[in-house]
RNA sequence: GCCCUUGUAGCUCAGUGGUAGAGCACUCCCUUGGUAAGGGAGAGGUCACGAGUUCAAAUCUCGUCAAGGGCUCCA
């Protein structure tokens, strides 16, 4: 039932995100920074978000102001609608009778280039309901009037010169002077729906950006390139880690060899960590009888999201697009006593679920997805601090792949609901004093909770400042109430007990999508599909290096020997292709030692190390799920 | 599902109605080479799939499937 599984994400693409982004305030300018292009490093440029800064609000207000003009000028047909600012840019979604094209972009540009060239003013023009009625029906322009209907007076204009309105609050530009003609672009068009409602128009909204200077322009683009460079799509395919094949369907994931050495590597320590904790793992079918989803009652919402039944015998079955039905039948099978609560009880659960054509993306959005379920059944009173433990474990977990900054949400009871106050209220008590003794701050979400009970969503940050919701803790009391779960009380009476939903990678291909880009497929050593590849020099020196790699991988280290033959420069240039973290040269001086040559992704020239060091410092950083190998373990290296 | 764009070799792409192309990767040969591409040869494609127009379709039209950018949805 944990709703991060496929949650896509709310990140926005190549948002500004560095440290230092978010350190410097509004108004940089560019001013004094004059001076040769030396090479090396260069201070990156700081691009403010829109909401961090007002300038920036003025300008691409405005400016989706001056591509709604460009558009109507060079396309009379088309109507107006909305146009704000996103965080990187704006938009203005338009109602033309004919699409816009790449072609019709380029002009649509040259047009508000020479808008800006005119410096014209813009001016706040306060109007009665009335005359903004008569100056909407005298233009003809549906959905402006659509859109007075729902304003508040004072109703508000915003002329462009004196050729141009629209109807907004601002705030803008006095004048396009104040935009840089060369520090704008139009980025792509795309379909919306007129208020975001499928059932209605469909418009064309064009997307663009825009910035003080060309130099901020060009700094958003180049992080475009870089989160375009870190796409797991790219590096999945790049790296051979896994693919999704047209013949057998969109959204099934293919994990290939090191895409799968990589996830039982994760399977693995997950695994560990949550019997460290008190878990139990369970095993459960992928398809059951129908009517476990007609009890839950999921049939009725999700019926459109899941894989069609299948008749087998005289039974339905399904396809299950979740776990909980099955712990919770498991939890059912026998009498449970007090005693024997809190359970905790986690799956590494294959499900399936229908999606739209047109939804998927990569390992993000996909039909079949393992997610990393558990489910807490729990007495009330131990809600609080089973809560903080599963927080501990996230935290653990999260933090083993450098995730360590999480943005959190508490969803407190909606309106439709059910069960007690009483228990709403111990649940949302319980979640607030985890939150609260582990330390983090969050955000309520009041009334945001699910029917069936409050819950905390947790989304975690990448190396480039965007957000992804991963993990997810619901408390759910409906699930008891409808398979009529209970335990024995110390009275001998027979209660409900509490049952808590949890996921912390929600689906694993998702997170595995997630670490990708966030390590931008240089992966920590201890994760690397191939942690170590020997490179001869000669094919004299291949004995030796076939020695190694069989001490290697005895050793539990994934290592290869690359014998294509080729020359040193091209086997080196091989495995930085593939982002091998530790590329071993073995020439005759190496095998002459009995060792090898490191040259290290993260750590660059490690020059000669004996056999019996490098073995002890892969399993060290095995062991230790380490980013990179401890080259400075106290060893008694044989002195020859 | 909706809008726009795209689908040519394993990958990246060129090819606008007349015999299917390049680079990288792959195989073989030469080269035994010391920290990001040595040289040569070869193999590899029902041009996503199906229908239509045409003497002739990778190319034009329609449909299907898939991907990309969005919208909507997401237990």
């Amino acid at each position: 039932m944990p709703a991060a599984a496929s949650t896509s994400s709310s990140a926005t693409p190549a948002a500004a995100g560095s440290a230092t982004a978010a350190a410097a305030g509004p108004g940089l300018e560019g001013g004094g920074l004059a001076g040769p292009d030396q090479a090396g490093a260069a201070v990156p440029l700081a691009l403010p978000k829109t909401s961090q800064s007002p300038e920036l609000l003025r300008i691409r207000h405005s400016m989706s102001h001056v591509l709604a003009m460009a558009v109507q000028k060079l396309h009379p047909q088309a109507q107006v609608t909305i146009g704000p600012w996103t965080e990187t840019g704006f938009y203005y979604d338009f109602d033309n009778p004919e699409p816009f094209s790449e072609a019709d972009l380029k002009a649509i540009k040259k047009e508000m280039a020479k808008i800006i060239g005119r410096r014209l003013p813009l001016e706040r023009i306060e109007v009665s309901r009335a005359e903004a009625e008569a100056r909407i029906k005298a233009q003809n322009e549906p959905y402006k009037l659509e859109i007075l209907a729902g304003l508040q007076e004072p109703i508000t204009l915003y002329s462009l010169g004196d050729a141009w309105w629209d109807l907004c609050a601002g705030p803008h530009v006095a004048n396009t002077s104040e935009l840089n003609a060369k520090a704008f672009e139009l980025e792509s068009v795309a379909g919306a729906y007129w208020r975001g409602d499928e059932t209605r128009a469909q418009l064309q909204r064009i997307y663009g950006t825009a910035w003080q200077t060309p130099e901020q322009l060009a700094e958003y683009k180049r992080r475009k390139e870089e989160a375009l460079r870190r796409d797991h799509r790219r590096l999945g395919t790049d790296l051979h880690l896994f693919s999704i094949e047209d013949e057998a369907g969109a959204g099934l994931v293919f994990w290939h060899p090191r895409g799968a050495r990589m996830r039982l590597l994760i399977e693995d320590f997950w695994r560990q960590a949550h019997f460290a904790d008190g878990y139990e793992l369970l095993y459960t079918p992928h398809v059951a009888d129908i009517s476990l989803w007609q009890t839950s009652g999921h049939l009725d919402f999700y019926r459109e999201s899941m894989f069609g039944p299948m008749q087998v015998d005289e039974r339905q079955y399904q396809l299950k697009p979740m776990n909980c039905p099955f712990h919770v039948l498991t939890y059912a099978s026998t009498l449970r006593s007090y005693r024997e609560l809190p359970i905790r009880w986690a799956e590494l659960g294959t499900v399936y679920r229908y999606e739209r054509p047109g939804v998927m993306h990569g390992l993000m959005r996909v039909r079949g997805f393992t997610q990393d379920d558990a489910h807490v059944f729990c007495l009330p009173q131990q809600i609080g601090d089973e809560i903080l433990r599963v927080l501990n474990l996230t935290e653990r977990i999260l933090s083993t792949f450098d995730f360590r900054n999480y943005e959190i949400n508490l969803s407190t009871r909606p309106d439709k609901s059910i069960g007690d106050d009483a228990v709403w209220d111990l649940a949302t008590k319980g979640l607030i004093e985890a939150l609260d003794r582990k330390g983090w701050s969050y955000k309520i979400d009041e009334g945001g909770g699910a029917f069936y009970g409050p819950k905390i969503d947790l989304k975690i940050e990448d190396a480039i400042g965007r957000l992804w919701q991963c993990s997810t803790i619901q408390l759910d009391f409906n699930l008891p109430e409808r398979f009529d779960l209970h335990y024995v009380a110390a009275d001998g009476s027979r209660q409900r007990p509490i049952m808590i939903h949890r996921a912390i990678f929600g689906s694993l291909e998702r997170f595995f999508g997630i670490m990708t880009e966030n390590y931008a497929g240089d992966f920590p050593f201890w994760l690397a599909p191939e942690q170590i590849r020997l490179l001869p020099v000669t094919d004299e020196v291949l004995p030796w290096a076939e020695d190694l790699l069989e001490q290697l991988k005895r050793a539990g280290v994934r290592a290869s020997l690359d014998h294509s033959g080729e020359r040193l420069g091209k086997l080196i240039r091989n495995g930085e292709t593939m982002k091998i973290p530790v590329l071993a040269v073995i020439g005759a001086k190496e095998a002459e030692a009995r060792g090898a040559n490191l040259r290290s992704r993260s750590q660059g020239d490690l020059g000669l190390v004996a056999a019996e060091q490098l073995l002890a410092a892969c399993s060290a950083a095995n062991q230790g799920r380490l980013p990179s190998l401890p080259m400075n373990l106290p060893l008694n290296l044989p002195t020859s």
